[in-house]
RNA sequence: GGCGCCGUACCCAAGUGGCUAAGGGAGCAGUCUGCAAAACUGCGAUGCGGCGGUUCGAACCCGCCCGGCGCCUCCA
């Protein structure tokens, strides 16, 4: 299998998972490949800046050479030296000195440059591709936050080395995913893959997937958060409160609007409050608990009475606001067709996935009994529907709605 | 050994000097309902890992300590 092949096939399949995660595709995806050419001019750089210095086949980043090395990640060189754990090269002039460029080995893949056949140390992509498409100076940097150091710490240096200019003016680090509060790795065996949660889960990919964002987002990006069951059905059940709330957005009511105002104005303050949680680095369980507290506003203002015209506005600003973290965009939490016919863990609901039409025809039946007041046979097909985890909830009219 | 992140109610989780410590989940009670579900109403930390200190005032600042996690290495 060629290198190309390993890349494709791990490329395609993380576009799948992203996309069921409701993850947008990025504008420019570039590939360090593809950036030989900038990498060897950054390279040669800072080379000519007295920056970096070459070893037989390799060329190496000066660290003392640059004062400001360590800022980021808050460490100074005579501490990391203190640490290194692991024997230096001898060749480097500096234990923390970095390769820029690696002379290849025979049978290594390798590109020509100015100091022999090699490849690109690690880092410097980063700061060549940078460069190349958002300019020397740029915005926000992110990336998870073990990599402050050194990666973070080492592209600064070699960028704002090159240019005597800032690199990035925020950088944005994430904390991790955990399991059992251990970070996920494969030595301790808890390791999975997000396809595998959108395999195991019982729920069809579009809400699994928006139970996944939803979790994601309940706690801020540079904390840790720990992943479970529990948590992901608490974030199903937090999202069924706005879903729930949509429904009875959507069923026509003749009542007046003796709310409307009152619930205006709550939709200004969950904007304000949205926007300024947002703002706050990037606060989304902040913005969330406003989302919240309009639904609570929302469903009080149903009570006392809302007209059509205020209950499709309220719907419009859950969607324009929740399209900002990506929840809240289906019309419904309907489950039409895509129920995968899985077996969760306990015995008990292994029992086959009813379809939409079996369903129908149950539903039909209750609702033919409870007319006729037979209750006894109308709580059996209730009870029958909830051994598949199907809740029938009845409305005032005399019709019914169900959901998973 | 160095550096960093985290420790807030039963669970998840905001808040980082001053209004009653957000929000969600779970729970309990009530309203509604044939029964449910949903919704609504009410209940829940005199206290924010511990101990000191600074301050008129601290979850929030300082110091020490305890606990969890990560980075400090080749590779990404």
């Amino acid at each position: 299998m060629s290198c190309e092949q390993v890349t494709t096939t791990y490329i395609n399949a993380y576009y799948e998972d992203m996309e069921k995660l409701g993850v947008r595709r990025a504008t420019l995806e570039p590939r360090a490949t593809e950036h030989i050419a900038d990498i060897v001019r950054l390279v040669d750089t800072l080379l000519t800046k007295g920056m970096a210095y070459r070893v037989d086949g390799d060329v190496y980043f000066q660290v003392d050479r640059y004062p400001a090395y360590g800022r980021l990640s808050k460490r100074n060189l005579d501490d990391l030296q203190a640490g290194a754990r692991v024997d230096v090269d001898e060749r480097k002039r500096h234990p923390m000195d970095f390769a820029l460029w690696k002379g290849s080995r025979p049978g290594e893949p390798s590109w020509d440059s100015p100091w022999g056949p090699g490849r690109p140390g690690w880092h410097i992509e980063c700061s060549a591709m940078a460069m190349r498409h958002l300019g020397e100076t740029f915005d926000i940097h992110g990336g998870g936050m073990d990599l402050i150091f050194p990666h973070h710490e080492n592209e600064i240096a070699q960028s704002c080395g090159a240019t005597d200019k800032e690199f990035a003016r925020y950088w944005v680090h994430n904390g991790f995913v955990q399991i059992n509060h251990e970070k996920m790795s494969k030595s301790l065996g808890n390791f999975f893959t997000i396809r595998e949660i959108f395999q195991q889960s019982e729920w069809p990919d579009t809400v699994t997937g928006e139970m996944m964002r939803y979790f994601l987002l309940s706690t801020h990006y540079r904390g840790p958060l720990d992943f479970s069951d529990q948590s992901l059905k608490e974030a199903k059940s937090a999202l069924n409160g706005f879903y729930d709330l949509f429904e009875r957005l959507n069923e026509s009511d003749p009542s007046h609007g003796a709310a409307d105002q009152l619930l205006q104005e709550a939709t200004v303050r969950t904007r304000t409050a949205f926007v300024a949680a947002m703002e706050d680095d990037l606060n989304t369980p902040n913005a969330l608990a406003a989302l919240q507290t309009l639904r609570g506003e929302a469903n009080k203002a149903l009570e006392a009475g809302l007209s059509g015209e205020m209950r499709r506005m309220v719907r419009q600003e859950f969607r324009a606001l929740g399209v900002v973290l990506g929840l809240l965009q289906t019309d419904t939490w309907r489950f039409k067709g895509q129920v995968p016919q899985r077996a969760s863990g306990d015995a008990e609901s292994t029992a086959k996935t009813l379809s939409d039409e079996e369903i129908a025809v149950k539903l039909a039946a209750r609702l033919a009994a409870k007319k006729s007041k037979n209750y006894t046979l109308a709580d059996q097909l209730r009870a029958e529907l909830a051994s598949h985890g199907i809740t029938i909830e009845d409305r005032p009219d005399g019709t019914s709605r169900w959901k998973r």
